[in-house]
RNA sequence: GGGCGAUUAGCUCAGUCGGUUAGAGCGCUUCUCUGAUAAGGAAGAGGUCCCAGGUUCGAGUCCUGGAUCGCCCA
């Protein structure tokens, strides 16, 4: 029996993994992991999950979001803390809706009432549970986990109650109430555009602009502009801007006012009579265009001040509508005018409009020009990009309606506050794009005219009074009877009477934007406050959230305004936003594009560990992913190919000599990787802390590939040897990183800690490595040595000798700390370098000169202005004497300016200038030269290398394995003969011959010419 | 139109407080090493640090303007 399952070197990783989630399964390892921790009575960390909805199937973003969410939780569950994870699904809103509308055929609202609200919502109920299977099959595979079994849905009545509950507390605050807003309106779908859909639809259309006269007494008028005529039917007001100048201009017999700015474009090279600032035509009373509907309170048809009127373009005088535009609405409502729109639903102007009555708005626009007569100024064509319902092509209406708001103005200051609180990744979120939205703050439009969603539970009689329902409870209570199902249209058929008046009450209309659901999940999730209040409170705050960037003013701000309004705290204290994902050439990846890749391509091809790693360690999250198939399986060749070889190393040779690891006596080499070892768990730690897989993955990729390539490289012989205490060392460094990578690829390592430790049933059940003890001077030698043996073979490149072929002596500049380094680890860089002996020299003269330079560093701050000139009296030293006196810890005098000035060692930086006629490398205060002088017996030990060599390429092509005794037969050229009979002990220890024959026969092979025939037999 | 971010080698990305010679990996060329490795090592080719100004003794880094791409919002 192998003391370790044995590892195959072209194990396919998604097979590994497959075997990993059976075992986790079947010992169910992540509850286990939780059940501990709740068992030792460990603090809690809280995540919250953001709710995906799951009505089509799971993309590659999905993936980043979710392996995001998970690795901090591992982490922290590793480290000692209590992390249950529970799932949830969003399921309401317009996409939902939108999606069934396309599968049914329907375009509009009233085609989805003539279908029928019930069969329509049980449609919509069923396609947002569609793709949860294939929700919750990729999240496992991807190892992200997550309690699915208990996970909330939005469109449960228990979570429905509890945002219900949320709802009534903000309406008992005051602050839930009905106002106007004008909103994108399509009048052919009956139905206003969320922001997503406008900007989907901007196409662009020549309409007509015309320059209308506004008279406020003959032969003066106002000049307004506008390139919605239709809306001059109800005109209202004119709006300027209180700062900015008008002018009184004359053009032919009459004076018109405008805007000082835009009076040359518009009216070009005329007289001005007079100047004056726009706050003096406040209160101006004019005569509108049309008299259809003319009340609109006291200020109709009075000039205004309104701030937002620019001089960009028109006329400075701003025609108001007061249903058909942001501006206009706000200026009516600021100062208290009667709103009246003549225009119906389905987009036509109401029976008030005379000839125009019955007119879809935008078709009238040409009659109505024309029947301006001579209030018309002028009329161009103007192109520009106006918005279009993105599904029928109508141009929008911008459209005053009624919607019901929550007042989160009123909370803005301490959103902003409890913002200052949150740990943002990356940073410059908190006070860039969600401070600025936070600081914009408006009361949020709640309500949808929709069908699909949580009913708005404000029940309302015919006399206005309206009462907010909190519980399934207290509609029991008032109503004597509850719904089974609280969506509409069933809820729409409770009602009750009215306390105040004994009407009849009935809910309104409409339901809840879903972002309020989302944002409810801290206490809805758990069904709170009306069960579970003591685990809601225990887990709430959150300690970390993780979802992409657009976020920011989707969940990101639903949770802090809901929650802010209902507890007066952020619900979150960290919070980590991700990229999108991009395809290699950086556009962004869509079904349309069809550059989507499809995750399950991925995981079948590298592996979910593969996935994770390239997620975590290529960049930071946020920035996001250039991405393809390609991409993943580098990260796979650079870091867990070396890392899976180095544990198939040593399970090898474990096995192979069936070798049980002890502590014994450390190496030099041990005590090294150990110390690297833990610098790299002190990384690991101090990075994850902070959030950055990036770092830590890339501090753990350093380590394992300094363990493979350095470590393992330079310890070869004793494990070929079985040396008990390198297993144990290395062994220690492969159980160890198996627990440092757990967070981030949790299959390869607990695959690595089953077969290597297993202690426990899985490495997921483990604390997190503390670090060990570093030897931060012995760190830093290594550093040294390998420079100085990277120097070495740099200048055996240059003479072009062959590591193989051994030379006599190094010649090696260094000094004190430098030299004490090498000269540790002589054995390691004679070794490296394939040199009988080291010989130091700390004076470089014999090897080069010095040079000197300034360092800026020092001397800049010190120098300021006069730096050039510092940097000419570094220039003037006497190199080979200030280089000696800084050496030794002295200083050195120099003049600048007139001035004297002392430099130590740090003012200035040594490098070593190479003398004519040496093969020397340099690097900084270090350097090597290579005596490359050839002496016979160096000669024949070369050739004898290169012979072991030859025989080594035999052996592999005659299919021997590694431990395979060979008999060797060697024939061909008599130096070569020669050599390798000179050095027989080590040839044949090299090549595992039981036996050497000189005579001749095998097949030839050449070595510098020379001929080498070989064969090899088993023996 | 506004806010935010990005732009460094053919590709993917580092680049600290501003410090003078801008790095790594992949890929390419040429060598080399090998009882684990699809690995390792050496050398080479490959750069307008997006552009233009400015600040500074000194700018990939700071400031202003612009370009391109992206996100969010209007």
């Amino acid at each position: 029996m192998p003391r370790y399952e044995p590892v195959d070197p072209g194990q396919s990783f998604p097979k590994l993994e497959e075997s990993v989630l059976e075992r986790w399964r079947e010992r169910d390892v992540f509850h286990e992991s939780i059940r501990r921790r709740e068992a030792e009575g460990a603090e809690p960390y809280v995540f919250y999950e953001g709710p995906p909805t799951a009505n089509g199937r799971p993309g590659s973003h999905h993936v980043l979001a979710r392996i995001f969410k998970d690795v901090f939780p591992r982490y922290r569950t590793m480290r000692g803390y209590l992390v249950p994870r529970k799932g949830g699904w969003d399921c309401h809103g317009l996409p939902v809706e939108l999606e069934i509308e396309r599968e049914l055929g329907l375009n509009n609202k009233h085609e989805i009432e003539a279908y029928g609200v019930e069969k329509f919502n049980a449609r919509c109920r069923e396609s947002v549970l569609r793709y949860i299977d294939e929700f919750d099959k990729l999240t496992e595979r991807i190892g992200f986990w997550l309690d699915t079994d208990n996970a909330y849905f939005t469109l449960d009545n228990d979570y429905i109650e509890s945002v219900w509950w949320s709802l009534k507390t903000v309406w008992e605050q005051g602050r839930l109430y009905e106002g106007h807003k004008v909103v994108p309106y399509c009048p052919r779908c009956g139905t206003a555009l969320s922001s997503h859909e406008v900007a989907q639809g901007y196409r662009d259309v020549v309409d007509p602009s015309v320059y209308v006269r506004f008279p406020i007494e003959p032969g003066v008028s106002l000049l307004g502009w506008t390139t919605t005529p239709w809306t001059l039917l109800s005109n209202a007001a004119l709006a300027v801007n209180p700062d900015v100048t008008y002018v009184r201009a004359r053009v032919g017999d009459e004076i018109l006012i405008m805007a000082e700015p835009l009076v040359e474009r518009v009216l070009g090279d005329v007289p001005i009579e007079a100047r004056f600032k726009g706050s003096e035509l406040e209160g101006t009373k004019y005569d509108p265009p049309f008299h259809y509907v003319t009340d609109f309170g006291p200020l109709s048809h009075t000039v205004l001040a309104g701030d937002f009127v620019t001089t960009d373009d028109g006329t400075g005088v701003v025609h108001t509508a007061l249903a058909f535009g942001e501006d206009d609405f706000a200026l009516g409502e600021q100062h208290g005018m009667t709103l009246q729109n003549p225009v119906k639903l389905d987009g036509t102007f109401d029976e008030r409009m005379g000839p125009f009555a019955g007119k879809f708005v935008k078709d009238a626009d040409p009659e109505i020009v024309e029947a301006l007569g001579d209030r018309l100024f002028r009329h161009v064509p103007y192109e520009h990009a106006y918005p279009h319902c993105w599904r029928c092509g109508t141009p929008l209406l911008y459209y005053a309606k009624a919607s019901w708001y929550v007042r989160t103005t009123a909370v803005r200051d301490q959103m902003l506050a409890e913002n200052e609180k949150i740990n943002w990744y990356p940073e410059h979120i908190k006070h860039g794009r969600f401070g600025e939205w936070l600081r914009g703050n408006v009361d949020w439009a709640l309500s949808r005219e929709r069908y699909w969603g949580t009913p708005l539970p404000v029940w309302r009689c015919d006399d206005g009074h309206e009462h907010a329902i909190g519980s399934r409870a207290e509609l029991q209570e008032l109503a004597g009877a509850v719904p089974d199902d609280l969506h509409k249209p069933f809820i729409d058929d409770v009602t009750f009477v009215c306390r105040e008046c004994g009407g009849e009450m009935a809910r309104v209309p409409e339901v809840i934007d879903a972002w309020w659901d989302s944002g409810s999940m801290p206490f809805a999730q758990w069904h709170a406050p009306h069960e579970n209040e003591d685990v809601f409170e225990r887990r709430f705050p959150a300690d970390y959230i993780c979802e992409g960037i657009d976020q920011t003013r989707g969940w990101f701000y639903s949770l802090l305004a809901v929650n802010t309004l209902l507890f007066g705290r952020s619900p979150y204290e960290t919070v980590l936003c991700l990229g999108l994902i991009l395809d290699p050439s950086g556009q962004k990846m869509s079904k349309s594009r069809g550059n989507v890749v499809d995750p399950w391509d991925v995981i079948d091809a590298h592996g979910a560990d593969a996935f994770r790693w390239y997620y975590f360690t290529s960049k930071q999250p946020w920035d996001g992913y250039r991405f393809s198939l390609e991409t993943v399986g580098e990260s796979v060749r650079q870091f867990m190919l070396t890392l899976w070889n180095t544990y198939g190393f040593y399970v090898l040779y474990a096995n192979a000599g069936d070798v049980e690891p002890a502590e014994g006596e450390v190496t030099e080499l041990d005590r090294w990787v150990l110390s690297r070892l833990a610098a790299t768990t002190e990384v690991a730690i101090e990075r994850l802390d902070d959030y950055d897989t990036t770092s830590a993955g890339r501090a753990i990729a350093a380590f394992v590939d300094d363990l493979s390539n350095w470590y393992v490289r330079r310890s070869r012989r004793r494990f070929w040897d079985g040396e008990p205490a390198a297993f144990w060392v290395l062994r220690e460094c492969l159980v160890t990183v198996s627990k440092l990578l757990a967070p981030l690829t949790p299959f390869i390592a607990d695959a690595m800690y089953e077969n290597l430790d297993a202690s426990e049933p899985s490495v997921h059940l483990c604390d997190y490595p503390a670090p060990g003890e570093r030897d931060v001077e012995l760190e830093w030698q290594m550093e040294v040595v390998r420079d100085t043996i990277e120097l070495g073979r740099a200048a055996r490149a240059h003479a072009k000798v062959k590591v193989r072929q051994p030379l006599g002596e190094a010649i090696v500049v260094a000094a004190d700390r430098e030299r004490a380094a090498i000269e540790r680890f002589e054995e390691l860089v004679l070794d490296e370098l394939n040199v009988k002996s080291l010989r130091f020299v700390s004076e470089a003269d014999e090897l080069g000169r010095w040079q000197l330079k300034p360092n800026y560093r020092t001397l800049g701050p010190r120098f300021g202005k006069r730096m050039p000139l510092a940097a000419d009296a570094v220039a003037a030293l006497d190199a080979q004497r200030a280089a000696a006196t800084l050496r030794e810890g002295g200083v050195v005098g120099v003049t600048v300016d007139g001035e004297e000035y002392q430099l130590g060692a740090d003012d200035v930086q040594m490098a070593l200038e190479p003398l004519e006629g040496y093969r020397v490398e340099r690097a900084g205060t270090h350097a090597i030269a290579l005596n490359v002088d050839l002496n016979p017996e160096l000669r024949r030990e070369g050739l004898a290398r290169e012979a072991v060599h030859a025989i080594q390429a035999a052996r592999k092509s005659a299919g021997l394995n590694v431990e395979d005794r060979i008999a060797l037969t060697v024939g061909g050229d008599d130096e070569l003969l020669d050599a390798i009979r000179a050095h027989e002990p080590y040839v044949s220890g090299e090549t595992l011959a039981t036996s050497v024959t000189y005579d001749g026969a095998g097949d030839a092979t050449h070595i510098e010419g020379l001929e080498l025939r070989i064969a090899v037999e088993r023996a």
